[in-house]
DNA sequence: TTGTCGCGGGG
DNA sequence: GTGTACGCGACAA
């Protein structure tokens, strides 16, 4: 299944991690049933070229049982992309080497061919009709969209030789009367054009005539620009289904891809929409010729690896990462098509917003993709929402073995085995001071390359291979990376490129985790000898460490944090760390990652450190939640940054003062109100009220307000009355609106009730009744406070565990 | 109370 | 035409 072997550049091993065609600037691909392919590209980010070529559409089988039953000829050839010699039978059967279950690959002219062939036999001998090969069962075939069928019979990848910049990139935006496409109508569509001028297609009435028109010309104006890819945030769960439900209702042909008389297409997608016909499947739309990309997908890959996100909203992102101007529009979802009428510029301005955030958020967290799109035999738009396991490196590894001629095993079922996980270790609790953090980079694919542990089933070692092939070429890609000008488009492909290979090289422990039969290749006795190691590893570096005169704070899965004696310098810190490494197993590497005067350590992955230069940092539901009312957070920040300067009177002052100041009624409103969604409508939630009584919804109705919408966002507090409520504008509120009518009362007892708990660990129990006791209660003098000291606590059993 | 499901986003 | 996780709230049992 060779089909252009290579020569050139890219050739032997590196086929398995970058295919082996070397056609370059592939920007799109569509490939059918019918064994024709669509392909588009962009030599050198110039003009686009549109080639066509015939594939023999094909699928892996375990068995020739049902093809020889049905009585259709095949041929038996060495190459099934190539097809059988001419006067042979139209289905080609190459069979493959090795082990594996799946081993024949059979091809048609047609995808129908052979479909309909198998189907005949199989329903023979499965005593039930089939017609689609998917309904053999799982272990007997595999089958890869048409796409993907190409991609990997071929060798060839996207973006061969292209840069991001080279892309043609079109960003637009709807605006509309509401979020239900079977009762709102679309009034305005932002669209950025890939030169980065921005346009804004306008509704002239409020009538589906007005409509009609809007989505002609978009359609239009679409096809003008031409362009490779579209981007916006929620792409897929809302302006694709949304453009496409009202053109389907207003009968407007949305023809916005690349081939003429081909209208929009779906593909299952987990995290897609509701389908249509079958609201059981999920689907994503797919415009044939251009690539559709979401940037909401792109952050959820980034904070779920970083975690710092306030929310996954654009204009919370486009903040975040200082996309935003200071003067950038902002209007209510619910306002905005009421300001539409009033004050038409302001919409303008805020679609246009939009895109200009829309495309900057794609160049910043698209990259991973990009580059994945390079490596992997999918489309870029598949690969920008997949998951690094399943979505990338199982069809990476299913061509290698089809390449290599190897026979691939099936899916296959865990024998029971319960999956052990990572060690976590908590030896101190409270505040330690001089602290240092040291860590294993990549610890799981460090250790699995130490030891060479690999799925059993993997005969041909491909995913070791691709493990190791991946370290070493993503630090030259890094290296190279830091040599390129910052800024240029060298740099932030090489940067793209290294931050891919990082996803793939931390997904390798995951693939071979993932339980139910997930990946193919899937191995928990592999992936419990990669966590025992970790965790013996871990062991190594605790007991090392100890017995070099430090004392053990935390350990977590690859680090530890650990005090040492007050004397030490950071030389002293970074020998220790050095000699524990030299015990370490070869490849695996421990780093010195950070030093602090003080952390304040209060459950496991819950702390508080505090850096030299006085920097604070909070880890850990206890001390950050999104939820958490913002006085209390506040409270919190002020208060361990004093216990970890050793400032008791201070953190007792802090409570003081906070006590008072809601006492007093100075804690603005906002601060002392809890972000809420309000999920159910009003006649919802008056259907339940009788029996269950939900606090944010009280507090609405408690406010006059009985007529908020479902999905809206608002800020709830306690009166002494019972609610009320302040509205929110994209993440912010009215400074303006500032009542202060809180219950006082109520807020002082859950600053003590859910804040001051969290600082228990750092003092002795009397101490800390001291620290904190009432105002009002017995006159205390700062003497009182003189003598207290901020503890540690150590736990017996951590320590116990270490011997 | 405990277990399961679905959400996160878009106007 | 498969398949991320994590924490949380809603709902059913």
């Amino acid at each position: 299944m060779a089909g252009v072997r290579a020569s050139f550049g890219v050739t032997g091993d590196d086929a398995w991690l970058w295919g082996w065609d070397a056609t370059p600037a592939i920007v799109s691909v569509h490939a059918d049933d019918r064994g024709e392919a669509h392909i588009w590209r962009r030599p050198g980010g110039g003009s686009l070229v549109h080639e066509t070529a015939r594939f023999r559409p094909w699928a892996l089988l375990a068995t020739l049982d049902d093809l020889e039953a049905s009585g259709v000829p095949f041929a038996h050839v060495d190459n099934a992309a190539e097809g059988p010699p001419v006067g042979s039978p139209d289905i080609a059967v190459q069979t493959l080497r090795g082990p594996g279950a799946l081993r024949h690959i059979v091809s048609a002219t047609r995808w129908r061919t052979l479909e309909a062939a198998v189907c005949r036999g199989a329903s023979q001998r499965l005593g039930r009709r089939l017609t689609r090969l998917q309904q053999l069962p799982p272990g007997e075939r595999h089958v890869l969209p048409p796409d993907e069928q190409y991609l990997v019979a071929t060798g060839r990848t996207y973006f061969r030789d292209l840069t991001f910049a080279q892309l043609h990139r079109l960003q637009f935006d709807l605006e509309t009367t509401g979020l239900d496409p079977t009762q709102h109508r679309i009034f305005l569509i932002a669209v950025r054009a890939p030169d980065g001028r921005v346009r804004c297609l306008e509704a002239t009435g409020d009538d589906d005539a007005a409509e009609v028109a809007l989505l002609r010309r978009f359609v239009k104006v679409v096809r003008a620009l031409d362009p490779d890819v579209i981007e916006n945030h929620n792409l897929h769960g809302f302006d694709l289904p949304f453009v496409r439900t009202r053109a389907k209702r207003l009968g407007v042909p949305l023809h916005l891809g690349r081939l003429d008389g081909v209208p929009l297409l779906e593909r299952a997608a987990q995290r897609g929409a509701r389908s249509e016909r079958d609201t059981e499947r999920r689907v994503r739309v797919v415009i044939p010729g251009r690539e559709c990309i979401d940037t909401l997908d792109a952050v959820r890959r980034y904070d779920f690896a970083v975690r710092e996100l306030p929310g996954h909203g654009l204009k919370a992102v486009a903040r975040h990462f200082g996309l935003a101007g200071p003067d950038r529009e902002r209007i209510p979802g619910d306002r905005i098509h009421a300001v539409w009428r009033t004050d038409p510029d302001r919409v303008r301005r805020y679609a246009t917003a939009d895109v200009v955030e829309v495309e900057g958020l794609a160049r910043l967290l698209g990259g991973a993709a990009f580059a994945l799109a390079r490596m992997a035999p999918r489309r870029y738009e598949r690969l920008a929402d997949a998951g690094p396991a399943t979505g990338v490196i199982d069809p990476m590894l299913v061509r290698a073995y089809v390449h290599a001629g190897h026979a691939l095993p099936a899916h296959e079922e865990g024998d029971g085995t319960v999956h052990v996980g990572a060690a976590l270790h908590l030896f101190t609790a409270g505040v330690a001071t001089r602290v240092v953090k040291a860590d294993v980079a990549s610890l799981y694919p460090s250790l699995m390359r130490a030891f060479r542990i690999g799925p059993r089933r993997d005969a041909l070692g491909a995913l070791l291979f691709l493990v190791d092939r991946l370290v070493d070429q993503r630090l030259d890609a890094k290296a190279r990376g830091r040599a390129a000008p910052p800024g240029s488009d060298e740099r932030f492909t090489l940067e793209a490129v290294s931050a891919a290979m990082k996803l793939l090289v931390n997904s390798a422990y995951g693939y071979l985790a993932a339980g139910g039969g997930l990946t193919r290749f899937a191995d928990v006795h592999a992936a419990n000898e990669v966590t025992r190691r970790g965790r013996e590893t871990l062991h190594v570096m605790c007991r090392e460490l100890a017995a070099r005169g430090t004392t053990l704070v935390e350990a977590d899965t690859d680090g530890v944090f650990f005090a040492v004696p007050e004397h030490w310098t950071e030389a002293d810190e970074r020998r220790v760390v050095a000699e524990v490494d030299a015990l370490l197993p070869p490849l695996v590497r421990l780093e010195f990652d950070g030093r602090y005067a003080a952390m304040l350590s209060h459950e496991p992955k819950n702390y508080a450190l505090r850096a030299y230069d006085g920097t604070l940092t909070l880890r850990g539901v206890a001390f950050r939640s999104s939820r958490a009312e913002p006085f209390g957070e506040q409270f919190l920040r002020e208060a361990i940054a004093h216990l970890l300067a050793g400032d008791v009177a201070a953190v007792r002052a802090a409570y003081l003062r906070t006590v008072d100041a809601l006492h007093a009624g100075a804690v603005p409103t906002v601060h002392v109100a809890a972000r809420v969604r309000l999920r159910k409508s009003p006649d919802a939630y008056a259907r339940v009220r009788a029996t269950r009584r939900e606090f944010p919804y009280e507090a609405m109705l408690a406010a006059g307000r009985d007529d908020w919408e479902a999905w809206q966002r608002v800020r709830v507090y306690r009166t002494p009355t019972g609610g009320a409520v302040i509205d929110e504008i994209d993440g912010d509120v009215d400074a303006a609106h500032d009542p202060r009518d809180y219950d006082r009362a109520y807020y002082i007892a859950l600053l003590r009730r859910t804040f001051v708990t969290r600082l228990a660990r750092a003092f002795t129990p009397d101490d800390f009744a001291r620290v904190f006791a009432d105002p009002g209660q017995l006159p205390l003098f700062d003497s009182d406070l003189a003598s207290v000291r901020p503890v540690a606590t150590a736990i017996p059993e951590a320590w116990a565990a270490l011997q």
